[in-house]
DNA sequence: GTCTATAAGCGGATAGAC
DNA sequence: GTCTATCCGCTTATAGAC
C-alpha cells in the first residue's frame, strides 16, 4: 500500500464519518478501522486529529474556491458589475457541478461546511479564514455591488441569512427529502431544490427595506 | 442547599455551557463544578448526561410552545386563516419577549436549537419531536394555509429556508455582530435583527414561483 | 441529599520493533 | 511506512459512607 493510497484511504473515512457524526463523536480508531489502515498512521501522516479535520476542508475548499473564482473571473470581464441571478448560479453551479465532477458529493460538502460553523472547533474557523477568507471576501463584496440599494449592515445580515439557509437546507438535504417523500410522495433531487432555493435566496437578498412600498401591514 | 436549588443551578450551568461548546464537548465534570455542585449530583438528580441534555431543553421548549400556542389561540378567534405576517410577529415575539420575560435568553435558546439539529443526538431528536411535534406541526400548517397559492412541497422547502436562517443567524448573533461592529461601527440589537430577518422570511415564503411573473432573467 | 472513592472504558498520542 | 504495545488523561457512572 503506497504512501498516497493511505492518506487518501483516511481523508475519504474521515470526511464521511465527520459529515455523518461530527467531529468530536468520531474517533481515530473509529476513521482507521473504517479506513482499513492502522491507528497509528494518521499520527504519522498528518501529526494529530486537528490537523486531519483540516487537510479533510482543505481537500474540498481548495477545489471549490478555484472554480468559484474562475468562474467570477470569466464573467468579471466585463466592466459593469454582475447580476445578482448571475452570481448565485455561479455559486451554485460551481457547488454542485464543480465539486460532483471531482467525486465530492456536494450535500457532504454542506454538512462539513455546516459543522464547521456550529461545533466550537476554534482551530478549524482560524484555518478557514486565513485560507479562504479572501474568496469569500470576494464573492461578498461583488454580491453587495450587485444590491446597491441596500445599505451594508441589512446587507451582510441578509447574506448570514442566505448563508443559513442553504447550509441548514442543504447539510440536511437528506432527512428533510426522506419527510418530503414519505408525506407528500414526492422526490426532490439536489438540482431541483437549488433551482427552489436560489429565487427564495434573491427574494431575501432584494426584499424591500423597511421604509420601501410594499410590506407596509395594517 | 435545598433540592431544586441544586437542580436548578446544574440546569443553569449546562444550559450555558451547551450553548457555549455543545454537548459531547462539555463534561459532567465542568458542569457540576461550574455550578458548585457535587459530581454525582447529576446522576442522581437527572440520571444521566442524556437526560440532563432533555431536561434543558425541556425547561425551554415547554414555555416557548406554551406561549406560542397560546398566542396562536388568540389570533385564531376570527374564522379566517391568520395573515403572513401576524404568523411571524407571534413567533419572533414570543421567541423574544416570551422568553426573555422567564429570563432566559432567546440567543442561547436559538444556539441550543441549533446544536439539536446539527449535533447529532439522537434520543434528543426524538424527544423534541415526540414532545413539541404538534406544536410545530400545527404552526406550519397556520403558515402553509396563509400561502395558499404556494404547492406544498415548495412551501416545506422554504419553510426549511426560513428555519435555518433563523437559527444560523441567531446562534451566531453575537459572532456576526461582532463582525459588522468592527467592520462598519454599527451595533445591532436582536429586535433590529428579528425586524430584519422577519421581512426577508416573508420575502422568501412569497416568493414567485418558477413558472410566475417577475424573475424572468434575460 | 450529598459526599468520597473507585470502577471501567474510551480518547489521542507516541516509543520502538520491523 | 507500517505495525504492536502502551501510556496516561479524562470520561460517565455507581457503590457505599455519612
Amino acid at each position: 500500500m503506497s504512501q498516497s493510497d493511505t492518506v487518501h484511504r483516511i481523508l475519504d473515512a474521515a470526511e464521511v464519518l465527520f459529515a455523518e457524526r461530527g467531529f468530536t463523536e468520531t474517533s481515530l480508531r473509529t476513521i482507521t478501522s473504517t479506513a482499513g489502515v492502522n491507528l497509528a498512521a494518521v499520527n504519522y501522516h498528518f501529526g494529530s486529529k486537528k490537523e486531519l479535520i483540516q487537510a479533510v476542508f482543505e481537500r474540498f475548499l481548495t477545489p471549490f474556491t478555484d472554480i468559484l473564482n474562475r468562474e467570477l473571473n470569466r464573467r468579471g470581464g466585463a466592466s459593469e458589475p454582475l447580476q445578482l441571478d448571475d452570481l448565485l448560479q455561479s455559486l451554485y453551479r460551481v457547488a454542485l457541478a464543480g465539486l460532483a465532477s471531482q467525486g465530492r458529493d456536494p450535500k457532504r460538502f454542506m454538512r462539513l461546511l455546516g459543522l464547521a460553523y456550529t461545533q466550537s472547533q476554534g482551530h478549524l474557523r482560524r484555518f478557514i479564514v486565513s485560507r479562504y477568507g479572501d474568496s469569500y471576501r470576494r464573492f461578498a463584496g461583488q454580491l453587495a455591488a450587485a444590491l446597491p440599494h441596500v445599505d451594508p449592515v441589512t446587507f451582510y445580515w441578509r447574506l448570514y441569512f442566505m448563508l443559513g439557509a442553504t447550509v441548514f437546507s442543504l447539510s440536511s438535504f437528506d432527512a428533510i427529502e426522506a419527510i418530503l417523500r414519505e408525506d407528500f410522495g414526492a422526490e426532490s433531487s439536489l438540482e431541483e431544490t437549488l433551482a427552489r432555493l436560489a429565487p427564495a435566496a434573491v427574494a431575501m437578498l432584494t426584499a424591500p427595506m423597511p421604509g420601501e412600498s410594499a410590506g407596509d401591514n395594517h
